[in-house]
Order: structure tokens, then sequence, then C-alpha cells
DNA sequence: GCAAGAATTCTTTAGACAGCATGTC
DNA sequence: CTAAAGAATTCTTGC
């Protein structure tokens, strides 16, 4: 009865999916007793079916009427697995909801879904908020957990998996991770069975280029032509081959670089009606700000040569036309720095790790981890379209060739290991637990460290007991926590930890104690400080960093700047021969970004002048909007004077919309942002009373659009 | 005397999660 | 403490 039962739910999965029959790794799974609820960690290749999995236990757990949360690395992830989800499975009855940053923070709706995607930190944060439907969870699917090895998000996953490990005990969990070292360290953490393979259901072949072939480990070589740069011979063969391929560089520049480089030679193979294609999008890329930058002009360009760069200071937009017209076959080569390799979803024939080094500042350049050019390799060999996928790699001389070969190839991945004793994250961290009662005293909350990845793996945790004795010293200081001392026998056994209202706020608003004392402190000297300045303090918060470069243009305007405004700093200022005061030059400039951007500069004024990319400015107003919430918050709880408030309430919306203070009235009106409320403000419609005087065709008339003006009229109505 | 091209020096360097309440050009 | 590509600048060379 219960076999049928668990063949029942096999049949389903594959058939939603349209497959035939389970795949090694899944029968694997199965036999492992994944259906019995028993915790797996599936380390193995992308694409080697490891979401089926979670369908397959996901259905399980809705069976004993339980929930399932899926944990995601990445926005752009989860949703991505909603909507496959969705789709597949709500014509079952099954409630699946998206629980992810900016777009629902309600808690107690979740209760009433079976399957809930989350990203790490949006079920971090419902953690902190205490919903209380979470023990109504059965199954916890975390995915992509190596990330666990990622130094400024790691720790995050980190504590939430050994929150969930103790608050739901029984709970399977499915820990899903690429092909690691050490998938046997996190099994024994989390108390799991592991699962290892390295099945994949297209095979990939590792090539390493040099000279005029690339030599294939599994493969016949090819043969390239000898008179063409490295790059422009492998774009040469692949494109003959009638496929497509991504290239992966260290750098931005680098990227858009190559892709300039290579439109000129991919141009050539494009036929006419995919050349009016690309035309169409290339216009549309171009577009997509009011005013074209620079960058958004060169990218058209790339665009219509059948190549594009790829980087996070595109904007959104210009990322999903470049990701579509690639899956559509039109764009033939993408030049990505790594920000392609993890999360979006992008598959294809070949991937060319040209740059396998990175700069890390102190460290000079280093030679990516073999687990990241994996991750780069991983998505090559399409199931529908490829016999088998490519991965290559670029070697500038013999010896750089068997280098490669050794270390990439031949080379084992390496181990992930916890990077929790990171003093940042783990302050911030620290505030939480106490928050959350889930460490009443230190040495409760020292166990509750010994419980993670990184206390099951080291016996010696006095470097951790120094710490945290460090953090809470801090916490206290700052008054988000209080402590009492436990006696025994005239000696100090244990601490009390108690958090404040203030400090629990502060948890819950997910900002690093250390920025909320920065705030909080200096806007006790607001009187004295001006937008500019409070922009600059809001600057040195963990959340806006790393902070723009200088560059020696920017150097004469910011000192400027910052010489004009000497006396109204609500924070003493590093004197100019300080260590700290280069970084304080790179705040004030992030400041003067976002007070341009208040003063209605145009977005392409800021971005040349700054070298700024549009993507990078849209990311900061977004964290900056944060953090002044954040200020309202907390100055509620420690009743911040009103003329302060005021100001800050004033300077959110401003830096939010991007406009000077005498536009706030018009840019609330729906469907005016502050193009239009400028337009309409300069044409004489100053404020809503004017607006509401006005006919519609006049309103029409000056946004040149019919439709707004009517939508217009009817929100003053 | 001048300009193209070579050599040298200078400059710069990946990514993207969270709160909350609703919509840009 | 470590590199390397591209841009800017200076130097060389050929006419």
């Amino acid at each position: 009865m219960k076999k049928l039962k668990e063949n029942e739910i096999i049949e389903k999965v594959l058939k939603v999916n349209k497959f035939k029959s389970l795949n090694p790794v899944q029968k694997e799974a199965i036999k492992m007793g994944i259906l019995d609820g028993e915790s797996l960690v599936v380390s193995s290749p992308t694409s080697s079916g490891k979401t089926l999995l979670a369908e397959i236990a996901g259905l399980k757990t809705f069976k004993n009427r339980k929930k399932m949360v899926y944990l995601c690395p990445l926005v752009a992830l989860a949703r991505e697995k909603y909507d496959d989800f969705k789709e597949k499975y709500e014509k079952f009855g099954l409630k699946i909801a998206l629980s992810v940053g900016n777009y629902d923070s309600a808690d107690p709706w979740l209760s009433k879904y079976d399957w809930i995607i989350c990203s790490n930190e949006k079920f971090d944060s419902l953690i902190r908020h205490e919903a209380n439907w979470i023990s109504e969870i059965g199954l916890i699917v975390a995915d992509e957990i190596h990330l666990i090895n990622d130094e400024s998000r790691g720790p995050t996953l980190e504590i939430l998996l050994t929150i969930l490990k103790r608050i739901l005990p029984k709970a399977q969990i499915l820990a899903l991770s690429a092909t690691i070292k050490n998938a046997e360290d996190i099994g024994n953490w989390l108390r799991a069975k592991v699962l290892k393979s390295d099945f994949r259901p297209v095979p990939l072949f590792y090539g390493i280029f040099s000279k005029n072939k690339i030599k294939m480990f599994g493969r016949e070589d090819y043969f390239l032509r000898e008179d063409l740069a490295p790059e422009e011979a492998i774009v040469e063969n692949t494109i003959l081959m009638k496929k497509q391929l991504i290239f992966f560089l260290s750098t931005r520049r680098n990227a858009e670089a190559l892709a300039e480089r290579l439109s000129k030679l991919v141009y050539h193979f494009l036929d006419e009606k995919e050349i009016k294609e690309l035309e169409k999008i290339s216009k549309e890329i171009e577009r997509a700000l009011p005013v074209p930058t620079e960058q958004c002009k060169r990218l058209a360009n790339c665009v219509k040569g059948g190549t594009a760069f790829y980087h996070s200071g595109l904007l959104i937009s210009q990322r999903e036309k470049i990701e579509k017209a690639y899956k559509k076959g039109l764009i033939k080569v993408i030049t990505s720095t790594p920000a392609l390799a993890f999360g979006i979803n992008l598959p294809n024939f070949r991937a060319v790790v040209r740059d396998v080094k990175r700069y890390i500042p102190g460290f000079g350049s280093v030679f990516l981890p073999v687990l990241e050019v994996q991750q780069m390799f991983g998505r090559s060999g399409r199931p529908q379209y490829d016999k088998w996928g490519e991965g290559i790699l670029i070697a500038k001389s013999k010896q750089d060739e068997s280098d490669l070969e050794e270390f990439y190839i031949k080379g084992e991945i390496e181990e992930i290991s916890s990077k929790i004793s990171n003093f940042s994250s783990l302050r911030m961290h620290s505030l939480s637990l106490i928050s959350n009662r889930f460490s009443k005293t230190k040495i409760e909350l020292i166990n509750f460290l010994k419980g993670t990845f990184f206390g099951s793996k080291h016996e010696d945790f006095s470097l951790i007991e120094d710490e945290i004795e460090r953090i809470i010293f801090l916490l206290e200081k700052w008054n988000f926590i209080k402590t009492k001392e436990v006696k025994e026998n005239g000696g100090v056994i244990d601490k009390k930890l108690a958090p404040t209202i203030l400090g629990k706020r502060v948890s819950q608003l997910y900002i690093d104690p250390l920025s909320a004392n920065l705030l909080i402190e200096g806007l006790k000297n607001f009187k004295v400080a001006n937008d500019f300045t409070i922009l600059t303090l809001l600057a040195k918060t963990t959340e806006l960093k790393p902070s723009p470069n200088l560059s020696a243009k920017d150097l004469i305007f910011v000192e400027e700047m910052i010489f004009k405004n000497e006396e109204n700093f609500p924070f003493s200022i590093p004197d100019q021969f300080d260590e700290d005061y280069e970084e304080f030059l790179r705040e004030a400039k992030m400041a003067l970004i976002f007070l341009n951007w208040m003063e209605e500069k145009s977005e392409g004024e800021i971005f040349d002048n700054f070298k700024m990319t549009p993507g990078e400015l849209h990311s900061r107003l977004e964290i900056s909007d944060w953090l002044f919430y954040s200020i309202l918050e907390i100055g509620k709880i420690l009743n911040f004077e009103k003329e302060l408030m005021k100001k800050i309430r004033k300077m959110r919306m401003r830096l939010y919309y991007g406009v000077k203070e005498e536009l706030l009235n018009l840019v609330k009106l729906r469907g005016i942002g502050r193009i239009r409320a400028r337009i309409l403000f300069d044409s004489g419609f100053k404020n809503i009373k004017k607006l509401k005087k006005a006919k519609v065709e006049e309103i029409a008339k000056v946004l040149k659009s019919k439709a707004l003006a009517e939508k217009i009229k009817k929100q003053i109505e």
C-alpha cells in the first residue's frame, strides 16, 4: 500500500516534467529514503535533476499535510522555481507562494500555502519576525547550499539552517549542492545521508585552447584558424558549428571590450532576418533610459553585431532582453563577468573562461577556485539541442596549458568551509539570535554557534568566544541588548542576554548593528547637518559598501564639496593624512551622486560624470530607501525630534523619486515620476490644486498623452 | 617637421540579499 | 606582498 502511494507520487512528478523514468541520481535518492522523510545532501552537477527530488519530497510532504520551504540564494532563481512549480503543480490543488524581498512582507498569509519559495535572507527575516506558520514545515529544501562558502552571504544560510534544525528537529532536510569535495561534512552537520554523483544528462567535455587548437579531453580536438586572435578563432569555430557561446571575463571593462571587438566578426555571420531582429532589439536596449548613456549605446551597438556584454551594471530590462535574444539564438556571443555564472539559467553549448584570475583587494590577482570555474561551465550542453556541452579554458603559453590542465581539469574541487567567524556577520547574527531568544545567555549563544557547520568542523572555539565577548560588549554599549552576570559561589559563570526594544527592531529591520549605531549617533547632531552630510553619513553604512571608486576628476568635486560643508558633518571627519581619508572621500562621492539625483540631474549626466552605471545607481537608491525607512522606524522608538523625522521623511521621498522638494506633491500621483513631474511643474501645474482646475486636454497636451491625463484626473477626484 | 605606430606609464578592477507599500519613461 | 588589460601618454621611426 505504501509502495503504491510512493509510485503514484513518482509517476505524477515524471508526468508533469515529461520524463519517462528517473535518472540515476534520482533513483539513488529514492533508494536512500527521500520518500520516507530521510534527510539528504545531494552533491551533483547543475542540471542533474536535483529540483525533481524537491518536487517528489514536496508532494510527499503535502500528503502528510505539512509545508515545504524551498530556499534559493537568488531572487531571480526563486521566481523561476515559483513559476515552474506553479505551472506544474497548482492543478493538483497545491498552493504555491513566492516570498521574496520587495514583493510582500505579510507573513500570515503564507500559512495558507503548501509550498513556499523563499530567498535565504527572506526566510531569515521571516524567522526574525517570528512567523507562526513555521512550525507547520515538514520539509526544508536548501538549494545551492555550497553558498555557505561565500564570505558575505554564506553565514546567513548557515545560521538559518542551524536555527531550523533546532526549532524543527523532525523536519526533513534536502540540501542541494554543486559537486563539492566535502559533502560528507555537510551531511554530518545536518545529520543527513549524502548522495554524491557526477551524473549529467548531457555530457560535458573540457578543453584547453592554445595557439591554433582546442585540446579536448574525451573528444577529438578542434583545429582553428591561426591568423585570428584566440577569442575570434573560437567564436568562428563555434558559429560554423551553428552554436552559441558565453565568454567569462574578470572585469566589466574586459567584457565590454571583447563584446565590441567580437561584434565586428560575428556580424558577418548574421543573415538578413537576424540583422533585422537584432536591430529592433538593439533599439529597445538603447532606449532603456530616456537619454541613452554611453554604456547603453555601446551595448546597443554590440547587439547589432550579434554579441552582448553582460554584467551587473546593466539595467534589469537590458539584461532580460539579452537573455531572451540569446535563448532565441539571435545573439551569438555573450561576454560576461561572473554575474552569469551563479544563478541565471541561461543554457548554452559552450562556455569559455578566458580569465581564470580575479583581482581581490589586498591579495592582487588570484586564481579562481575550481568550484567557480565549474559553475561557469555548469550550464553547457542543453538537453533539447546538444548532444554534449563544452567548457573551455584559454592558455597563454605552453606552461600555462599544463598548469590549467593540472589545476582545473585534473585537479580536485575545493572543500567548502564556514565563513561564520567573520566578525561583521557574527555581529549581525548574534543580535538576531539574542533578539529571537534563541540564545538567552552567553553560553547558550556559544552553544548555538557550536551547532553550526563551523562548530561541527572546529573543536577549538576560543577564537569565536573572544569575538562573541567583544560583540556582546559592543551591542550593550550601543544599547541593543542588556546583560546581567550570572554568579555562582561568588564567581561569574555566565551572562544573561536580553534584547532591548531598539535592538529587536534593528534585528528585524535587517541592518547591521554597526550601521544602526552609526546612524543613531550621527543623527544626534542633525542640527548642524544638511542633505549632503546626512547622505555621507548614510554612505558610511556597511549596506552601501563598497563605495564607488574615485578618479582624479572626482577628487576635485568631492574635496570642494567636503571643504564647503566642513562644519556640517554630523560626525568627525578624518584628517587628510589619516588612513581612512580616502574611504571618506569615496563615501562623500556616493553622497554627491545621491545629491545630484535629488537635484534632478539626468541619469545620463550622473553616469557620465561619476562613472556610475545604471544598474549600480538603482541598487544603491533602493538600499538608501531602506536605510531611510530604518531610520524612521528607529526614530519612532528613540523619539527623534519632529524636525528630524520630517527632514528624513522628505529626504527619503526626494531620493526615492529623484526630485527637488517642489515636485514632491506631484510625484505622489501614480504614473508620474521625476520626468513628468518636472514637465508639469514647468508648464505651470505646480501642485495638485492647479491640476484640479485644469482641463484634461490641457494636461494631455503637456504630457503628450490623453490616457495619462485622464488617469491623473481620476486620481485627483 | 610630422604623423603613424611602438613603447611605456597610468589606472582600474565581480556580484546583489534584506523592510515596506505601490507603480517609471 | 602578488596581476593584467585598456587607456593615456611619451617615444621612435620613416618619410
